[in-house]
DNA sequence: AAGTCGGGGGT
DNA sequence: ACCCCAGACTT
């Protein structure tokens, strides 16, 4: 396959058919490209776009990213998901302010020294924002290498991703590069899509070897399933009048820096830790229980509503506070516990 | 190289 | 249910 047939089949494509509109492709600057980037890591356009414009709008400038509290940023970011993209978000533009003096880095070397930008991400950032000729190599360019060129195996295999990479670098033109990084991520959006491509109208078509063979069901090599363990989580919510009792999570880790409800194991730690407080339990009340899955468990959760009638004893967590469920402070939450916050606002107890 | 890290959309 | 998504980081 020649690269030049490639790329110029897919820039001709992406004149015609190609994404140009998006949020972040208007006006585009380094900023919010790497913003996009990182909120589109393992996240799908849909559902970015809200809270791309919210982080936009809060935060005009890096400068005003890296000067927010962390838990501000965290609470725009609820719902997303992998949080330690939010704190790496955070750190990375206290970086820029700190060693580049507030102005987005434009090498790939200061870019790719960012955490939460890997090759990709940096490749990405410097492409579309700058047209600087970078290979990038995300889940949609993944899947249209993988069948055009039919690189069997799971990309999450080392020796199939440097093959891929091999394939992106090959393909990826000097010129154009920033339409063309562009197309690649169109075209496995919104063409060469996971199930049903649409193949007839691929610019590809006539170079792909999956095609040719009627076997694009094969590629990319699917990851190996597991079977996801089960736990089970006590959540406490103990009630004080429009007020419910918050404590922040370690700063890395699953919910990292986010404020949760306290979580037990069982109801018996649960009730030893209301004992250790002079707290009564008698008045415990189990809510309906509900399972939330993440990538690598499923996570019974188990509300258990306790109405309390004073603030005292529940000081000593750490970072922690009473929650007002009608003036929301600015602070990260998991979803199920959103989703529990907004039971309480409700008040549907059951 | 393998494990960790969310939540939601499509099927 | 299951699969995967504009991946990066830690161990």
């Amino acid at each position: 396959m020649q690269a030049s047939q490639f790329s110029a089949q897919v820039l001709d494509w992406y004149d015609k058919y190609g994404r140009k509109t998006l949020p972040w492709q208007i006006e585009k600057t380094p900023y919010k490209v790497w913003l996009s980037e990182v909120m589109l890591q393992q996240t799908q356009v849909a559902t970015v776009i809200p809270y791309f414009e919210r982080f936009m709008a809060r935060f005009p400038t890096v400068s005003d990213l890296a000067n927010a509290p962390l838990d501000e940023v965290l609470h725009l970011w609820t719902g997303l998901g992998y949080y330690a993209r939010a704190r790496n978000l955070h750190k990375a533009a206290q970086q820029v302010v700190s060693q580049h003096n507030g102005t987005f880095p434009e090498t790939f070397e200061e870019v790719a020294d960012l955490p939460g930008v890997g090759r990709s991400t940096a490749g990405a950032i410097l492409s579309l924002s700058l047209g600087k000729h970078f290979p990038i190599l995300d889940g949609n360019v993944k899947r249209v290498l993988a069948r055009c060129s039919a690189v069997s195996g799971w990309p999450g295999k080392k020796d199939v991703e440097k093959r891929l990479w091999e394939i992106s670098e090959a393909v990826t033109p000097a010129k154009g590069v920033e339409r063309f990084n562009q197309a690649m991520m169109d075209l496995g959006a919104m063409v060469c899509t996971r199930s049903k491509p649409k193949c007839e109208l691929c610019p590809l078509n006539t170079l792909c070897v999956a095609y040719a063979n009627h076997s694009w069901a094969q590629y990319p090599g699917k990851k190996p399933k597991q079977t996801l363990p089960e736990r089970t989580g006590y959540f406490l919510l103990m009630q004080h009048d429009e007020t419910v009792f918050l404590a922040q999570r370690p700063p890395s880790g699953l919910w990292g820096s986010l404020f949760c409800f306290p979580q037990f194991e069982d109801e018996a730690s649960l009730r030893d830790w209301l004992a250790q407080r002079g707290i009564s339990g008698d008045t415990l009340r189990q809510l309906t229980a509900f399972r939330h899955t993440f990538s690598h468990f499923h996570l019974d959760i188990v509300p258990m509503w306790l109405p309390v009638s004073s603030f005292t004893a529940c000081m000593d967590e750490g970072n922690a506070l009473w929650y007002n469920l009608a003036q929301p402070p600015s602070v990260g939450l998991a979803a199920p516990v959103e989703r529990l916050l907004q039971q309480l606002r409700v008040g549907a107890t059951v």
